[in-house]
DNA sequence: GTCTATACATCGATAGAC
DNA sequence: GTCTATCGATGTATAGAC
């Protein structure tokens, strides 16, 4: 039994699968995640509708694709940031590309943070990437020594604010990106002394 | 020429208007807002789909009364609030109240501030009463001298991204809301003393 | 693996009788 | 103002030939 799918006459299949969820990101920039039409799919990569049925077993298996690769994205622009040996510096840094990242692909925070989706839920594997996305970011707030489970809610809250502000009223910009750092000095030194103890 | 719309005739029609905006409310909770079918609201309200048209032109049209409707509840909630004396009391409770109102219906949350509808665009009448509900947002973070725009951004932030976790994450809980005191007295204290200047 | 053909459902909107 | 009937478009998904 050699496995079909990972030897080399898999390749194919794998690039063309690549190609079909790039066009679907494309489309779903374009009509929104909910208007994707597996129509306007299949005849952006040059196929006929029902021959997408043999790379997704539904249009629901395919949302499930874009939210795994979402998460793979995120992480991969995560992991590539260089991490500053001030673990405030880092978590700053953390914020800033977050905000950035949903500034640049909408969409794919839409899909990755909200529920835009009605009827899609993320299969159980598809969970696994969210919640090494959510173990990287405790990481660096617990750097700064940010653990109390009300203390993250505010920091999560604040790049959930930030980001949205940004793709709402600034897509593709960066107004919001630019308070990433100044906010997170304020929380981080108003959670570190609690209480507004003058020294 | 009387005003047929607004005599002692039109009670009668302005009654089903309001009776079908409710039920468009309430289809729009279970179903998405995307997902309202014109069909299923003329069963709720006992009409056949075809006389809603009666009542509005097209689709697009009850999307711009609830989205009226969704800014007239909200300002009520915010005007019915009592001000406290202290501004920055007054501020928290804005917080407090309109984080409770994203929680409380999530829908009308996403119809207001973000953009879930691609081909819905709200109508110029429709967005003075945005205007109405940015100007009450003002006037509260004039009052403990928040004016500078990046000061602005940053509460809009905070009060955004605590609805949107208080909406994922506690959906008709509290979690957030409890928050809102905490962040705002952060963030004025920060914002009136700039920099960290130890007295 | 890709195709043609098609089933089957649902949608918003319009025409015209009453 | 409400109805029946229907149009025309679009959607996902399946069957079966090649």
């Amino acid at each position: 039994m050699v496995n079909m799918t990972s030897d080399r006459r898999g390749s194919r299949r794998e690039a063309k699968t690549v190609q079909i969820l790039t066009a679907a990101w494309d489309l779903a920039r374009r009509d929104g995640l909910a208007g994707i039409s597996l129509r306007d799919l299949a005849d952006q990569v040059g196929l006929r509708q029902p021959s997408l049925y043999v790379y997704f077993a539904s249009k629901n298996e395919l949302y499930d694709r874009m939210f795994t690769d979402g998460y793979q994205q995120l992480l991969g622009a995560l992991n590539a940031q260089r991490v500053d040996d001030d673990p405030r510096v880092a978590l700053s840094d953390m914020v800033a590309l977050m905000v950035q990242q949903a500034s640049d692909d909408p969409v794919r925070h839409q899909l990755l943070f909200q529920r835009p989706l009605v009827d899609f839920e993320p299969g159980e594997g598809s969970w696994s990437l969210a919640v090494e996305f959510f173990d990287f970011a405790t990481r660096r707030l617990a750097g700064v020594g940010v653990t109390d489970t009300a203390d993250v809610d505010l920091f999560t809250a604040v790049i959930a604010g930030l980001s949205a502000q940004q793709v709402a009223n600034d897509p593709g910009g960066t107004r919001w990106v630019e308070q990433a750092d100044r906010i997170v000095t304020i929380l981080v030194d108003a959670v570190a002394r609690p209480a507004s103890s003058p020294s």
